[in-house]
DNA sequence: CGGAATTGTTACAAAACGGATACATTTCTA
DNA sequence: TAGAAATGTATCCGTTTTGTAACAATTCCG
């Protein structure tokens, strides 16, 4: 249960990758490493605690990715690391938001005692939102991923499963299709918008009796109504 | 649910706009970005609560797109970003209704300082963009893109709902065809004026006892009378 | 008042939209 | 590894929405 945190490091110089994935490691994280922003999207998972970003990297920059992942709504603590002679004076005030920000050259003890304060003063993500929605006889499991109907267990893919699920914690408000892709395809942003529409076609075909909570508004998207 | 105050980010360099868009993404706004004031005319809309807005840019200046807005009665607040530091860059910033007036270099902490402080002394925004617009018991929802009458649902096409929505926002403004075209048909350059007119008696039939907030002035265009 | 300009309304064809299905491809799983 | 499940796209098809033209009604303004 209580596993090693994870720590993603992403940095374009292998050297530095390679020291703070040894030191890391020496210290009891679990660590991934990437090479590029891209490559982190793709390592990413639900169970990373923390992020070691460079900033200055060619490819999609440090910011470009974070700001990507916290539009996705992914709130993974991210700890910047920049070159002392890049950093100006207007990205001193970036410490916002529990992130943090180290300048290179940096001291292994200092990455370390950076990542161990930002760990800490991260709370249990957990136990917030995640009793089962319900709506008369139909109950969705957020942590289970399970849907029920009465007494029975409606067995969704994942992709139906996400998308009923962002639908359903947002009642009555409109998703556009690019919302919705935005939403559950975050590693693979080039989907066709139909491709929305054959998913919900397949989640309304299972709702059966239900399948009328999941509505479109032309040229808007779609809803779920309570 | 969604109480973010949107921020449209108005600057030609790049870099400053990805900064600012993340930073305030990060606190929790949600942001749009424009590289020139053209493109800040065509992105703002009536749920904009604030605009951070370059002073120097190529083609039309932070201060013309500003003088511009105001002429048109928008009420937005702006704060202006500016490389020069001079008395009176200042003044003209206010002098056209600026709420805020920051210089470059500028830390991020101090924007974000001043943002919240602009916000804030801006109470009605965020429930005006996030309450529904209510006329007696003709009710508009913004968010769910919804026109009740009563306790009744009356169904729009997404066209009417944002000719309605347009008008319903400016109460007692006139607004021309060409005004209505501009802000509704974005992405289709050319469409014949008296096709708004159309739409006008679609939207009229359907408000039904109140089509006559809806009114002409002969020669200028629509108007929503409260 | 009376002609001209402007606006309101209706009808209709074109375009857009959404639901469903078929199918090829990828991923999972036994 | 073979079969099953899941996925993404293309396409068909009925429906809704949209844009325009034509004509009626109203307003403007001398």
């Amino acid at each position: 249960m209580n596993a090693k945190p994870k720590i993603l490091i992403v940095d374009d110089e292998r050297d530095i990758c390679e020291i703070l994935d040894f030191n890391l490691s020496n210290e009891g994280y679990e660590t991934v490493c990437a090479a590029s922003a891209e490559e982190a999207l793709k390592k990413l998972s639900a169970d990373t605690s923390l992020i070691l970003l460079d900033v200055m990297m060619g490819g999609m920059s440090g910011y470009k990715l974070a700001e990507t992942l916290r539009r996705e709504g992914k709130q993974t603590p991210i700890i910047f690391l920049t070159a002392k002679d890049t950093e100006n004076d207007m990205l001193t005030g970036f410490s916002v938001g529990g992130d943090d920000y180290i300048s290179k050259p940096f001291s292994i003890k200092e990455v370390i005692a950076r990542v161990k304060a930002v760990l800490k003063r991260q709370p249990d993500t957990e136990a917030k939102n995640l009793s089962p929605l319900q709506f008369g006889d139909l109950r969705i499991d957020l942590v289970l991923k399970e849907l029920n109907i009465g007494s029975e267990t409606i067995q969704l893919t994942k992709t139906e499963f996400e998308i009923l699920a962002l639908l359903a914690q947002n009642p009555q408000r409109i998703f556009s299709r690019e919302d919705i892709i935005d939403k559950i395809w975050t590693e693979t942003p080039y989907i066709t918008e139909r491709t929305v529409d054959v998913h919900i076609t397949r989640l309304r075909k299972k709702l059966a009796q239900h399948a009328s909570l999941i509505s479109n508004r032309s040229g808007y998207g779609y809803r779920f109504n309570i």
